[in-house]
DNA sequence: CTGAAAGCGCTTACAG
DNA sequence: CTGAAAGCGCTTACAG
C-alpha cells in the first residue's frame, strides 16, 4: 500500500478504490447505514481504520444540510460557574454522538448588536440545533430568533411557555420548599430569603418555594424577610446586611443561590457572627465555592452539567423526527439536599 | 421582485440573477476582494442586503479549505473563572471576524480517549485554528497533536519553548514580585506565599517573583513559607492552616490566585483573626471572587479576557501567512496591582 | 446488497 | 473590471 501523504488528504474516493467498492458503499458504512454486506462492511472498516480515514465534515454538511455543531447560548459567559457545568453536560453529549459544541453569547440589548446582532449570527452558525439557557431561555427576542431561523432547539430550566419546546427542568420550588422547611425544623422561625435577579424563573420558584413552605407552617413571611439579589456575592453581601439591620435579626438566611450565600457568610463574619451559631446560612445550586467556603456551606444540589447533557441528548435525539417541536418532550432531573457545616439549631 | 421562500435558502445564483451578474462577482462582492466596480459592488451590495443573504458557510468551507471555526483548548473547563474570560475575550475577536468559537477538552490522560481521544477530535473538528490556555499549553502530546494535525495555534501564558508558536502572555514574575514588595514595604517581614499546582507555569512564575523580592530586600524565603497549593479555593484553606500552625507565624500571606486567598480568609476566620489586622492576606488574579470577599481582596488584575481576544487576533491575522508559526511573535499585555482591603502593616 | 449520476453552494485557477 | 468552467468531498434520490 502506498504511503498517503500526512496531511490528512483522504478521500471517500481513496477508500473506495483500495476497498474495491463504490463511494456509495464507504458513504453507507462510515453512516452505519443498513444495506452492506458484512464482509464489505469490515473490510471496508479495516481500510477506514488503517488509512486514518476521517470524513470532510463541510462537505457532509454540504450534501446533508447537517452541520454536526451544536449551539449553546448563554447571556453572560464570563460570570457564573453555571456555564462552566452546562458546557462540560454538554460537550459530553455531543462528543458521544460526533457533534461539537459552539459557545454563542446574546449581548445585552444596550450593546452593539444585540439580539438582532445574534440573530444574524444563528444565521451563518449553520447550528443544527440550540441549547437556551436561563434567563435567555424565555427571552421572547430570543426565542423569535431561533424559530425564525428555523433552528431545533432545547431549553434548559425554562420558566414560561411550557409547551413552546422540548425542556430539561428540576423542580427547583419543590427543593426551595425542602431547604425551607430543613431550617424550620432545627427550630428555627425567623428565616429570610435572599431573592435572585425578576428575569431568572429559578430565582422565582426558588422563593415560591421558601414561602410556601412557612405558610405550610402557618407563618406569613414578612416583606422584610425577602431581600432583593443579584445572584452575585456582592448582593448577597448587601442583602444580608439589610436584614441584619431589621429590628428582628433573622435566625437563618437562606440565599436563591450559593454565590450570595457566600456573600453573606462575608456579612456575618464582618459583624461578628459566628455561623452557624449566631446565624444560620444556607444556599442553593453546590457550586464548588459552597464546597471552599467555611465553615461549607448547606445546600441544594442541582444537576446542571446533567441537565446540559439531556438537553443536548433530546436535541440530538429529536433531529430524526420532524414533529420535535410538537412533540411536547421535557426531562425531570433530581436534586439532592446537600448538608454540610452553616446550618444549625438557632441559641435561643 | 418575487418573495423568496422565508428559510433562507437564497444561494449566490440567486443575488447574482438578481443583480445581473455572475457568481463569481457577487463571491467578490462578499469577500470584500478588489476588481469590482463601485456600481457593480454597490448594487450587488444592496441586494445582499434587501434578500437577506448569508453565504452557506459549509459550501464555502468545502471549495476554500477554511472553516470559519476557532477552537479553545481547556483542560477543566468546569473549575475556574478563568474558562469564562478566556471564551468572552475569545468570542469578541471570533465576532468582529466572523468566526466562531468552538470549545474543547483535553480529558485527563487517565480518561477514556485522554489526548488521543483529543487528537481525534482535533481532525474532524475542522479548525482553522486553535488557542491553547495553561496548563494544555505546556503539554508535550497535546501540542504533538495540533502539530500533527498542521493546526496554527497561539497559546496564552505559556511556559516553556516560546520559540514554539506564537503567545500571548504578562510578566507574572514582575507581577508578584511587586506584590511581595507592596507587603514588604507596608512593613511585613515574615511574608508567606500559596504556590499553585507544579504544571501551572503561571504558579512557578509567580513564586519565583516572590522570592526574587524577599532576596531583592536581602532575606532567603524560608521553605515552611512556601505551602502548597492546588488554585483551589479549599487546597488555600489547607495551606493556610499549616502556615498558621507553624511557631513564627507569617504576617502576610500571598496567594497564587485569588481562590486560594479566598480559602485563606476562611482559615483565618475560622482560627479568629481579623483580616488585615491579625493578618494581611493578598491574592492574583482578581476574580470577581476578590471583589465579594470580606474583606475585599487585594490582589493583581490579570487581563484575561484581552489575553484571549489577542490570542485569537493573533491566530486570525496570520492565516493568511503560511510562515505563521515561523515568525515568531509575542504579545505583552499589562497587569495591574488592584489595592483594596486585605492588606494593612502589620500590628507590632 | 450495491452502484452511477446528480447536486449541495461556494471558491480557485484561469482567461479575457 | 468581469466571467465560464471545474472542482471541493460528500449525500440524496434513484435504479437494479
Amino acid at each position: 500500500m502506498q504511503r498517503d501523504p500526512p496531511t490528512g488528504k483522504i478521500t471517500i474516493v481513496d477508500i473506495a478504490r483500495a476497498a474495491g467498492v463504490s463511494i456509495k458503499t464507504v458513504s453507507r458504512v462510515i453512516n452505519q447505514e443498513e444495506g452492506v454486506g458484512d464482509e464489505t462492511r469490515a473490510r471496508v472498516l479495516e481500510i477506514v481504520t488503517t488509512m486514518g480515514y476521517r470524513p470532510n465534515v463541510s462537505a457532509r454538511s454540504l450534501s446533508s444540510r447537517r452541520s454536526y455543531l451544536i449551539g449553546v447560548i448563554f447571556m453572560r459567559v464570563g460570570a457564573y460557574h453555571y456555564v462552566g457545568e452546562v458546557q462540560v453536560g454538554a460537550m459530553r453529549a455531543c462528543r458521544r454522538a460526533g457533534y461539537h459544541l459552539v459557545v454563542e453569547q446574546v449581548l445585552p440589548p444596550e450593546a452593539v448588536g444585540g439580539v438582532q446582532g445574534f440573530a444574524e449570527g444563528l444565521r451563518d452558525a449553520r447550528f443544527d440545533g440550540v441549547v437556551l439557557t436561563p434567563p435567555t431561555c424565555d427571552d421572547p427576542e430570543v426565542l423569535a430568533a431561533v424559530e425564525t431561523a428555523g433552528l431545533p432547539y432545547v431549553r434548559i430550566a425554562p420558566h414560561r411557555e411550557f409547551e413552546r419546546s422540548p425542556y430539561v427542568f428540576m423542580d427547583d420550588r419543590k427543593a426551595a420548599r425542602e431547604q425551607t422547611l430543613r431550617l424550620w425544623n432545627m427550630g428555627h422561625r425567623r428565616i429570610a430569603f435572599i431573592d435572585g435577579p425578576a428575569d431568572h424563573g429559578s430565582a422565582t420558584r426558588r422563593r415560591q418555594g421558601y414561602i410556601e413552605a412557612l405558610r405550610d407552617r402557618g407563618v406569613e413571611p414578612r416583606p422584610e424577610w425577602i431581600a432583593k439579589g443579584e445572584f452575585l456575592s456582592l448582593s448577597g453581601f448587601d442583602a444580608t446586611e439589610r436584614l441584619l439591620a431589621l429590628p428582628e435579626r433573622p435566625t437563618a438566611i437562606f440565599a436563591a443561590n450559593d454565590e450570595m450565600a457566600v456573600g453573606a457568610l462575608a456579612a456575618a463574619a464582618k459583624h461578628g457572627l459566628s455561623v452557624p451559631r449566631d446565624l444560620s446560612v444556607v444556599g442553593f445550586d453546590d457550586t464548588p465555592t459552597a464546597e471552599a467556603a467555611w465553615p461549607r456551606l448547606t445546600t441544594v444540589h442541582q444537576p446542571t452539567a446533567e441537565m446540559a447533557e439531556a438537553a443536548v441528548e433530546m436535541l440530538i435525539d429529536g433531529f430524526g423526527d420532524e414533529r420535535l417541536r410538537a412533540r411536547v418532550a421535557a426531562r425531570q432531573l433530581d436534586y439532592s439536599l446537600v448538608q454540610r457545616d452553616s446550618a444549625a439549631p438557632p441559641l435561643a
